[in-house]
DNA sequence: TAAAAAAAATGATTTTAATCAGCTTTCAAT
DNA sequence: ATTGAAAGCTGATTAAAATCATTTTTTTTA
């Protein structure tokens, strides 16, 4: 359980600011962005942003993980990323000057900071490194959706989903994979009854473990050679 | 036939600058542009860059149409953009450090103008506007391309051919649509055969109308509804 | 303008994955 | 600890779209 609290988080102590875009900030940057921003808890499920509604600022994941989607027509979501610790989210929308395209989920109990589009912007004005990196984030992102978007034509979902644990792989690093059937078949664009029978004959193929809800990736290597280019 | 010599294209007088991230330049910043930057001429089907190989400058399409893709495990090209006059190509990667994600290709006669990577970056670095408009730019994208995943994920081939005819009315303008039956599944995400078929459906029930090679949407509102959200 | 090549079209068949329906297990709240 | 809800699982069926094999038309170029 986190500390609902709160106080005890300040930029200039924030495990994940490290290796995130403010990880390069100077000691005064540092502290000018932690009277900045506020600090909340969020509990699992709970919206950050939805889509359609207008930014009003940014979020800096602290602690915990959150998904980022869009609805169909039908309203079934296309997770299109999992945020997590150290991660910037909502700011593309702050840019385009558009409402989200994208709504944002926790997907378990979370801290979550947030900085106001003002502020923000005046450090990305002033800021040329944090600006660099962000123009950065924003291109890999734009890069990596290009590949995402061929995946989705191209492979069959038996690759998709050898394709999405290498993610979450990532993404979970020493933890095990921890998403519901359901998340996890809007992640890799397919039925939740697909999944389930994919991931059974993963198992069988002796690629992943499944502990009941969570997952743990066993041969990295077939999946590199499933998941293809 | 265009003219191949293309020693009239200049900043100053270039149709394409006017609604381009170019067009509020100050006079003295047209000038600048206008002695940093080459001009040349693209024949039909001619590479202008390569997935893999690394930038070293953007392009600035003066006049004619340009297929942004990637190619999937197979080599087939899942096409992610068709960029018009006044659109400025490559710079993503310019500023994620990578490789290209993807090539660009001519889908007719071109003018392309380029400017190289130091000159680009330093007029993002001292000019604001034009920054915040690759910002704006890249953060539009983005978004759409979160929609496109979905779209990919959750629509017919029906529905996406629907939504593709859509966006690329737009791209033509007044002209007719004009790609190949290969590129248009290409952009859609399906088999040349499915789409043929399915244009053939769409000009039965008076959507489209097909002059060979060239399509003309006839009736804008079916198609809206057809496209879904 | 004739020949060759590329693109478009059509029909038949197969494959993949979605959908539907019902059942079981797990988890959370009282 | 019990119960209800959510999540997970399984089997059968259907539907969508890919693939394969040819033929026809259009475009290019020799």
């Amino acid at each position: 359980m986190l500390d609902k609290s709160h106080k005890h988080v300040t930029c200039a102590t924030c495990g994940a600011r490290k290796d995130s875009l403010f990880g390069s900030f100077c000691d005064h940057d540092v502290e000018l962005t932690n009277e900045q921003k506020t600090c909340a808890y969020f509990k699992k499920g709970q919206a950050i942003f939805i889509e359609g509604s207008f930014p009003r600022g940014v979020f800096c994941l602290n602690q915990g993980k959150v998904k980022v989607f869009t609805r169909g027509d039908e309203g079934k979501e296309q997770i299109i990323h999992i945020a997590k610790e150290g991660e910037i989210i909502g700011f593309r929308a702050m840019f385009s000057g558009e409402a989200y395209k994208v709504s944002a989920l926790t997907l378990e109990e979370c801290n979550i900071c947030y900085i106001a589009k003002d502020d923000f912007l005046n450090m990305i004005d002033t800021n040329s490194t944090l600006r660099n990196g962000i123009m950065k984030e924003l291109s890999k992102e734009l890069g990596d959706r290009a590949v995402f978007i061929t995946n989705m034509a191209q492979k069959s979902v038996r690759e998709r989903l050898a394709f999405a644990l290498m993610i979450l792989g990532d993404i979970y690093g020493d933890e095990q994979i921890n998403l519901t059937r359901e998340d996890m078949a809007n992640f890799v664009g397919t039925a939740t009854e697909t999944l389930i029978r994919l991931l059974k004959d993963f198992k069988d193929e002796g690629i992943i473990e499944i502990h009941t809800r969570k997952l743990e990736i066993i041969d990295q290597e077939k999946l590199i050679h499933l998941a293809g280019k």
